[in-house]
DNA sequence: TTATGTGTTGTTTTT
DNA sequence: CAACACATAA
């Protein structure tokens, strides 16, 4: 029995599995087979031990580990038990524990309620930037990044803000303390958490309330940590409470990985888990199971060289290996088209060994992807990106999902003010100044002030009426969550229809008073208020009592039954968008194709509570958000109505799985897309800090210059170019058979201009070169012929100007764009690179490569109509050199500075006489060689 | 109030 | 080359 789950394990593997008893620390070197042994280990408890697999609380650090933690516990099990254990990041974990329980620090009806909202990023600025308005700081000494990094500091080393206060050692430390305090405040007021809050107010829910910290303790008696090195405090205050007395916790880490101190992760975390444990069982996987010698010894090479590090003998028996492969290319294009050249290779090879395979192209930066991307499309190569813009970040979904979140709570003063005039419903800034004002003085949130200006006419008859139906829709939207409300919307929809024509235009109509909504349903207290009870927490204390007691709003079981079964029928829209089989946010599909919808039978019960999708439908046309984009026409405004769709497509899944609205927007706000990757990806594009925990075949490490890997912003203190080492030793070790690393000679820093050289990245002198192969070096860049550059280092690799310094025809180099079906199309992704002014602009032009996959058709459709001619053919050889003597037409004579670019874009600097320094475009410039 | 034009700014990594 | 804040025109 026993000897099934740990067969082919190594004694320090079994030993990680079969000993659950008391706090364990599994010291985990890169590949050693981790993630099986907390899988056995998990598999074994509930096997071996009989123990119920709902008391194993497993956390991870990504949604990615925890999924595929979840994947492989089950494929161990057979699919066999009901009952799963928890699998969950700690924020997730913390959402639900706190949806459930938060209520419990209430007193005397003051605190958050379970309906609080959770702040993103951009909601956090935009908090600081009223904060910083409020205090009259001028944003430019001050910079709300900055002001944002440091509470987020002071939060994950739970320091509040007077201990900041008094800490801080001079004006802007004390300016940020006060920002800090009124954030707080506002965070408050609106009902709403940041992703630090959710960590620290379980933190402290557990500390200040022992029945349900002792719930907790009953209900989770196996506690398992991965990637324990990468916990900050608050994480190691939250496992220390939920170890409970029982102290059965195992956490799992490796020194070497710890790519996360920027975000308070504290590697005495693992000193102090040896004091608080003091039997601690320490157990050592060293055996590497993944990759060859060679990778293993170039990556332990590198990582040697950090100071700060206890050291260790990893070890693999794969011997030998082919060498590590690098590359050296003139830009950055080259580097993705070297890549997207390999790539090819590699998967037509393997396409005949009947390998699945996989490979990986890992970079520092997000913005490197795009580089890659474009050479991948031009070689026609499938594609997976991790990370980057997800589908929650396009802005027509953060707006919908913001008016969801406004409906589920009202004093969300953020997701108001995001949506309170998009689409434009003439509610401009001067009115929301005096609201905000308003809500600052007497302590309000916006909303309330919203009410309360209605209420005493408190600002120009136009903003009110305007006020009063935006109000009038998210109360609409509202009362959809409560019972009955299917009666109340027919009569919406009586009135709705007749006034149809005015929506849009800020209704003028004179029957549209003021008063009207005096009567509508005023709500003051989101806790009161609260319709949608049905939460479904995954948690099961079974029948317990204290559930209701902390829980006073009458969570009952029948309403998440109801749920599930609801129909989805909308008196708004009857019918509903058919579920598509390839749902996937950025699918093509032709715009008047997509309106095949299916009529769904309306047996919705009376009085049940609106579905999800009927919400963002209602929310969808009643805001006049797709109809302002239907008028608008442009292909970028379909395709953001494409992507609305696909909301309610997410929404419609959701809800077949009973999720209720906080559940949903829980989801949305948590779960990033990066858990998005997918096993099956034939190539996957992510960052390196995101690679952590995969494994490749083959694997490429993008953009190894310095500034840029180590980043420029860790040259000066040794701790951060530590961590970046070790960035550089979790991405080597990534790689199973086959690693390379690519670097760029010129590397546009800005866009426009490549000043100079880069500097190989340390990272490689680092790799000893008997381990390394040369996959060749195209020709330098003929106006700087390398002197500049590598002197002073004694690289092993081939120095950049091997094919001769004199060699200036550029398209020479390997790996061009040089074909004509390319050339066109680079131009026109360059000419679709302006971004939309607003999200309703007219002259919006879908931009990055990463859109839409209609907008990149579209793209394509264009360049059809645009075949080879702009490429001009004899622009470039025009011959102008560096010191040449030219005259030009208005500017007179001049001598040649510098010539940057090529074809098209080459641009001529030119130092005139008279004039000055100008900088031309050679094609338009009409200079004359003299 | 909204849309457009201009200038300024900046760039790690993520739940 | 962005996004973004700000100023100005309609």
């Amino acid at each position: 029995m026993s000897s099934e789950l740990v067969a082919n394990m190594n004694p320090q593997q079994r030993e990680g599995v079969e000993a659950v008893d008391g706090p364990v620390l599994l010291l985990a070197g890169a590949g050693s087979g981790k993630t099986r042994v907390i899988t056995h280990r998990i598999a074994y408890l509930i096997k071996e031990r009989g123990v119920p697999a709902d008391s194993i609380l497993a956390v991870t650090f990504t949604n990615k580990a925890a999924k595929e933690m979840a994947e492989r516990v089950d494929k161990i099990m057979g699919h066999t038990s009901l009952a799963k254990p928890m699998l969950a990041t700690f924020h997730s974990f913390c959402v639900r524990v706190l949806r459930r329980d938060i209520e419990a620090m209430r007193v005397n009806g003051v605190g958050l309620t379970r309906t609080f909202a959770i702040y993103d990023e951009t909601d956090q600025q935009a908090v600081v930037k009223q904060a910083l308005k409020r205090l009259a700081i001028d944003d430019k000494s001050l910079k709300p990044r900055v002001a944002l990094g440091r509470i987020s500091w002071a939060k994950n080393h739970m320091i509040d803000p007077q201990e900041y206060f008094l800490a801080s050692a001079n004006p802007m430390e004390e300016k940020i303390a006060h920002i800090f305090e009124i954030y707080r405040k506002e965070l408050f007021k609106a009902n709403a958490l940041d992703f630090d809050d959710l960590l620290l107010e379980t933190v402290r829910l557990l500390k200040s309330s022992s029945e349900v910290r002792e719930r907790y303790n009953r209900r989770y008696r196996y506690l398992m940590i991965d990637e324990y090195q990468d916990t900050n405090r608050p994480q190691y205050e939250l496992m220390k409470l939920l170890s409970g007395p029982e102290g059965n916790v195992c956490v799992v880490g490796d020194e070497d990985q710890s790519i996360y101190s920027w975000r308070g992760a504290d590697i005495r975390n693992i000193l102090e888990f040896e004091k608080d444990f003091p039997h601690v069982r320490t157990i050592r996987l060293e055996q590497n199971y993944r990759s060859t010698q060679v990778i293993l010894e170039g990556a332990s090479a590198v990582v040697a060289q950090n100071t700060q590090r206890k050291g260790k003998n990893l070890w693999t028996s794969r011997e030998g290996g082919s060498l590590i492969g690098f590359y050296e290319a003139p830009d950055g294009e080259n580097e993705a088209l070297f890549i997207a050249d390999r790539i090819q290779k590699y998967l037509r090879a393997a396409g005949q060994q009947e390998d699945a395979p996989r490979c990986a192209v890992l970079y520092r930066t997000n913005s490197q992807s795009r580089l890659v991307e474009e050479a991948l499309r031009r070689y026609q190569i499938q594609y997976h990106m991790v990370g980057g813009f997800s589908f929650y970040d396009r802005a027509e979904v953060k707006d919908i999902l913001s008016y969801m979140k406004l409906v589920q709570n009202v004093h969300d003063s953020i997701a108001l003010g995001r949506v309170v005039n998009s689409p434009p419903r003439g509610i401009g800034k001067t009115t929301m100044e005096t609201l905000e004002r308003m809500a600052l003085s007497s302590g309000m949130s916006t909303w309330d002030a919203i009410g309360k200006a209605i209420e005493d006419k408190l600002l120009p008859q136009r903003a009110l009426i305007a006020l009063s139906g935006f109000r009038r829709l998210i109360e609409d939207a509202r009362a959809m969550l409560g019972p009955g409300f299917a009666e109340k919307l027919a009569a919406d929809v009586e009135e709705q229809e007749t006034g149809d024509s005015d929506q849009g235009t800020a209704s003028e109509d004179a029957s549209f008073d003021v008063a009207d909504f005096e009567a509508a349903p005023t709500s003051d207290d989101a806790a009161d208020t609260t319709f949608d009870t049905s939460f479904n927490f995954g948690f099961d204390f079974g029948p317990s009592e204290e559930i209701s007691t902390i829980a006073p709003e009458n969570a009952t079981d029948s309403d998440a039954s109801h749920q599930i079964d609801a129909v989805s029928f909308n008196p708004f829209a009857p019918v509903i968008l058919k579920k598509s089989a390839a749902a996937s946010p950025a699918r093509l599909t032709s715009i008047a194709a997509t309106e095949v919808a299916e009529e769904k039978p309306a047996f919705r019960k009376p009085g049940d509570a609106a579905t999800l999708p009927e919400l963002i439908k209602f929310l969808n046309d009643r805001s006049g958000y797709i109809r302002v984009l239907e008028e608008e026409a442009t292909p970028e405004s379909f395709s953001r109505i494409e992507n609305l769709k696909e909301l309610a497509n997410a929404a419609q899944d959701a809800q077949e799985r009973g999720e209720t609205l906080h559940e949903f927007l829980d989801h949305a706000a948590l779960v990033s897309d990066a858990d998005s990757y997918s096993a099956d990806a034939r190539v996957t594009l992510m960052t390196l800090h995101a690679a952590k925990g995969l494994e490749f075949p083959l694997v490429f490490l993008a953009g190894m210059e310095e500034g840029l890997f180590p980043h420029s912003r860790t040259f000066t203190d040794p701790i951060g170019l530590e961590e970046e080492r070790r960035l550089c030793y979790v991405g080597m070790t990534r790689a199973m058979d086959t690693l390379v690393m690519t670097r760029a000679r010129y590397r546009r820093r800005y866009g426009s201009d490549m000043p100079e050289s880069s500097i190989p990245s340390r990272f490689l002198e680092e790799v000893p070169s008997r381990l390394v192969e040369d996959l060749g070096s195209p020709p330098a860049r003929p106006q700087f012929s390398g002197s500049d550059y590598g002197n002073s280092y004694s690289t092993p690799y081939p120095k950049a100007n091997r094919f001769g310094a004199g060699n200036t025809d550029v398209g020479e180099r390997h790996y061009s764009y040089e074909d004509e079906d390319q050339r066109a199309q680079s131009a026109q992704s360059s000419a679709s690179g302006s971004s939309a002014r607003s999200k309703f602009s007219k002259t919006a032009v879908p931009g990055q490569s990463i859109d839409n996959i209609a907008s990149f058709f579209a793209a394509r459709g264009q360049k059809i109509s645009r075949p080879k001619l702009d490429i001009p053919e004899a622009t470039g050889k025009t011959g102008l050199q560096q010191g040449m003597r030219v005259r030009h037409p208005k500017y007179g004579e001049g001598t040649v500075f510098r010539r940057e670019g090529d074809g098209d874009d080459a641009k001529i600097t030119v130092q005139f006489q008279q004039h000055g320094v100008k900088k031309l475009v050679e094609k338009f410039a009409q200079l004359e060689r003299l």
